[in-house]
DNA sequence: TGTACATCAGTGAACGCGCGTTCACTGATGTAC
DNA sequence: TGTACATCAGTGAACGCGCGTTCACTGATGTAC
């Protein structure tokens, strides 16, 4: 008798939704998420194309698993990234480890990276399992920060706008940082404000560089991103 | 007698090649770029699949296009707004302005600015005749840059790592910014980094907002583009 | 001005292709007694 | 432990589809004399 979760159906189960899913990651650097061909997966796994759908439902079905899966990826490598800088109240290292982390892995995953953060695909929706694995990265950023600012005496001075302003426009972020803040503290709009678009430059940074439009520009693709995140570590005052 | 450019025949051509191109962006509105479906496309424009041979020698022939028309209208878009500013030594009026005529532009042509800031269509190289069109936007946001700093006293100070590094990293951003400026000027390479770095994030925020990965953290997307494009003008001491 | 020829836009059929998905099947694995 | 049945992974054929591109054609427009 087996147990349930170790028979050797089980086990091939696990394995070969692992191996659909390997080939359908390499297919995705050749070709747009939009273009992804279940044939084409199927016959790099070595099987007919109608035996995908004994794991995946549909196409739509391997997207959603794909940017999970991605996602997931992105949000461990980040989260190792942090959790290694040995000085936890040493904030720029952290941030600036974290951030090369998203980098390396968006470089060393093109496609997974554009399944990610490109052009979303038309007539795919991303259900709502994917959130969970989607804010895994951003919120180990979001982490650095606000616990750098955390029972800090003076709170960051609105540099544009009224404070207000900033706070109506950012009802939401406010509501996510606020809820990864200990539970006393309310987070400075301010904060929200430079937080927010650290995160934009971050993949907006690495977007142009994947999607070549740094090309001619920047030589050293490396060093400009650092100086970019350290810079931005300078912005949020960690 | 008809002179050349004005037969009939011309006059029909250059307009069918609007509607061709017309319709092709239409359609890039709801489908990626690398599905684009040149049968589609003729269809709409009620005519038969091979007769856009006439026009156009290939699918990729048509992308070229497109991407060469969409180019040049945000670049007239940016250059319209800049010179739209009265008072030229207002140069944070005139970023403002061009920043925002960008982002316009691309909520207005979501399918266009997906073609040329989305993930790059796989298998198809832009060819060179892209370059000037690609260019014009950002030479309107480098130009504003430029000439605010042209013939001040003071160079600004290198915050991160050294200007020799900036320097080699930037090597080719110096040279398009050196051949933008005054010929007996050279370009300071800290400029040159704040510089690629606000263009960046400024493509970053729209890409984010377009992308739908600003949902449910800000509510406003013009109010913060706002926000960020003024944070980004006293970065750069306009 | 009128005619003969050349150019060219648009047609419609055809090519070979790959796609997502369904379905009845077979044989191996797992389960209950 | 052994047998009977149920489950399920994988097959292979088939469906209807849309795609990019080629080609011989027709009829209208343009040009040269």
């Amino acid at each position: 008798m087996t147990s349930a979760s170790s028979t050797a159906r089980t086990r091939a189960r696990i394995e070969i939704t692992g191996e659909i899913l390997a080939a359908a990651r390499v297919r995705l650097t050749h070709a747009g998420p939009g273009e992804l061909s279940l044939r084409a997966v199927a016959r790099d796994v070595g099987m007919v194309s109608s035996a995908v759908y004994r794991y995946f439902a549909s196409r739509d079905d391997l997207l959603t698993a794909l940017l999970i899966e991605a996602y997931n990826e992105l949000g461990a490598a980040a989260e190792t990234a942090d959790a290694s800088v040995a000085e936890r109240t040493d904030f720029v290292a952290r941030w600036v480890a974290a951030c090369h982390a998203i980098r390396d892995w968006s470089v060393a995953h093109p496609g997974d990276y554009a399944l990610l953060y490109g052009t979303p695909v038309p007539g795919y929706a991303a259900p709502k399992d994917t959130i969970s694995a989607a804010v895994r990265a951003t919120s180990v950023l979001v982490d650095i920060v606000i616990t750098a600012h955390q029972g800090r005496d003076a709170e960051l001075e609105t540099r544009v706008g009224s404070p207000q302003d900033l706070e109506k426009m950012l009802a939401g972020a406010l509501e996510f940082l606020g809820q990864r803040a200990e539970p006393t503290t309310s987070v400075n709009a301010e904060l929200a404000m430079r937080t927010i678009a650290a995160w934009t430059a971050i993949f907006g940074t690495i977007s142009f560089e994947m999607f070549g439009h740094l090309v001619g520009s920047v030589d050293d693709y490396n060093a400009y991103f650092d100086q970019v995140v350290r810079r931005l570590a300078a912005e949020l005052e960690l």
